[in-house]
DNA sequence: GTCTATATCCCGATAGAC
DNA sequence: GTCTATCGGGATATAGAC
């Protein structure tokens, strides 16, 4: 990522990133970010007013790219039903867990509504993507009419979000592609382009 | 709880079963549980060699309480489709998260095999219970014959998992109950009994 | 068994030199 | 803008009195 590259602002947003991804909020110490980062305390403190205003900085940006990787998938090509099973398996690094989605398990990031707000909003903005999908789906027939979009838009993104804490329990990533394939085999129009 | 009641170690182990579910491992410090036992750092040292090995009682205590109250459910009266339909909506404390699955997103336990074998067993351990509950549904036609039950045990699993950090996100249970009902459309048998 | 005292290091932040 | 020095407090553990 060519971090050393970077301005020193720069590198200790890169590097609060991928440690609040790899230890989450309470687990990463502005010196873990230093250190990575190659800069001093003075410099952290000249850019930002201290640990929540870099976190909230390094959030906001994973969580923008999150919904950008997301859109790219979801707006992609093929049927609704072929939409939702590109993003259910688009390729994730299963083992290191969502970036953003593992925040929520952050005792300082839900007591405050500030860090918790772009988490909230990028969470809350996939779902309903997929359930316009479901939506669409319904419309031609792909779907049976009976299914909520909202419904299903919370049970895959569930479905995601929860294998993640699968493959993480067990050390691999299999847990979290039966999990997808679960719920795939359950969405799945039983004729290709049948109601089910 | 009446914790005022029972032994110094018995205390600081239940304390600590209630720090680890709200604030993890890496949050949870050693002089947090002894404020919160009303001990002194002397019993715990008497009682446990370290922080680890405290976290691990009560991790295994919790793992195990968390199989004993799935099995409750998992084990009770009606259908397959209406025993992980009773497992899906029993009552839950859904912000507070899943204490067991919670503890995948904290580095430190990740890194060790000994506080991550309870909640690999514990989780391994509910995700094949529903598995059998499938395959019995599957053999009674209540389930079409396609579906895989491990496969829709991980999914079932993963919306609870998954239930949590979209409730957590949002700071409302609803989002767990929405995955909850969207999951449990698209497994539900059309006409009772039969196989969809 | 439980307590207090102490040790060593890390936490998050500030001050002020350069 | 970046550095080092320093602060008051907390994390984790040990020592030793009672």
């Amino acid at each position: 990522m060519y971090i050393e590259r970077m301005s020193t602002s720069e590198r200790l947003i890169e590097s609060t990133r991928e440690l609040l991804w790899e230890r989450g909020y309470v687990g990463t110490s502005p010196k873990a970010i230093l250190e990575h980062a190659g800069a001093g305390q003075g410099s952290m403190y000249h850019h930002f007013k201290g640990k929540p205003d870099l976190a909230l900085a390094a959030i906001r940006r994973t969580a923008e790219e999150l919904r950008a990787t997301a859109e790219r998938v979801l707006a992609g090509p093929g049927t609704p039903y072929e939409r939702i099973e590109a993003y259910l398996r688009r390729e994730r690094d299963v083992l290191r867990g969502c970036p953003v989605g593992r925040l929520t398990m952050d005792p300082d990031v839900i007591a405050s509504d500030e860090l918790r707000a772009p988490v909230d909003e990028t969470i809350a903005w996939i779902r309903h993507r997929i359930a316009e999908i479901v939506e669409e789906g319904k419309r031609q027939g792909q779907f049976a009419p009976s299914l909520d979009g909202e419904e299903i838009g919370a049970a895959v993104l569930a479905t995601v979000q929860g294998g993640y804490v699968l493959a993480r329990a067990s050390g691999s990533p299999a847990a979290f592609d039966a999990g997808v394939r679960g719920l795939l085999s359950l969405l799945a129009p039983s004729t290709p382009g049948q109601r089910r």
